[in-house]
DNA sequence: AGGTTGCATTGAACACTGTCGATACAACCT
DNA sequence: AGGTTGTATCGACAGTGTTCAATGCAACCT
């Protein structure tokens, strides 16, 4: 559709819409708050977490289903899910006995756009300005 | 130069090219490969460096550029960007007394793609298998 | 050659993270 | 009410990561 005005970007604001890692050089504040949800990322077992619940059609995955999928204790499982929670990558809500996960899409979103090459810019073609040191 | 560099994302998947984060239940060794890059991301000083680095027009950024940009030591920055080096999201190279660092595009591409979700998978849809455990 | 500057590596201190057993809490079921 | 099951939290420990001063190496410059 439209395009997004990626490149807006309010610098101080580390809630902003989508930082622009590769076109612009990140501000403090959003270099730590963008590292957070990476650091979720940074663990093999949170990333098959992830997975197992951004893959399951219905988009919800009980508890009782990811536990057993791994060969770590319980409390070890329900750390790295809350770690996914804290990094905003997934929610979870409680019914009756049983605890379900969904993906939260807006942040792989994010992450995607962030990660996103702008078109038309060749790393080592373009120099408009080519005064370099 | 070091051979030591990572081969991400080399590994095989029933895709072929890409492992499928949100669609697919992440193999474990598959899993591991990715946090590593993910972890590389992992820390703001990290994410700066490579914004930074991405960011510049000509592609390139000389260390002597990189350095001064932060409130750390030498050796810590030198520290983080061979992290960056290692997990295949940069590259370096020597010219004369300088070292230039570039973009590896390829895999922040792949990291976007990994994290796009394929359209038309409502996370809400009716869930096909019916849930009844 | 000797001196200087740019960057990488080493080794150690310190903080953080992943993991577990024990325990607490919540919701079912007699 | 008491017992059972599912999930979260608490403390503690080992392993890992971030950081620095000191040092080493490479390339320039007299």
């Amino acid at each position: 559709m439209s395009k997004q005005e990626l490149v807006v970007l309010g610098q101080d604001d580390t809630r902003g819409c989508c930082p622009a890692l590769l076109t612009t050089p990140l501000a403090e504040g959003q270099a730590e708050t963008l590292a957070k949800v990476f650091k979720a990322l940074g663990d093999p077992v949170r990333l098959r977490l992830l997975s197992m619940i951004a893959s399951r059609a219905g988009g919800e995955v009980c508890v009782c289903d990811l536990t057993p999928a791994f060969d770590l204790s319980q409390p070890t499982i329900s750390h790295h899910l809350k770690l996914l929670r804290q990094a905003g990558l997934i929610a979870s809500e409680r019914r009756g006995t049983w605890v379900y996960y969904r993906l939260l899409p807006e942040m792989t979103d994010r992450l995607a756009q962030i990660l996103t090459r702008p078109a038309g810019q060749p790393p080592t073609a373009t120099a408009t300005t080519g005064a370099a040191s």
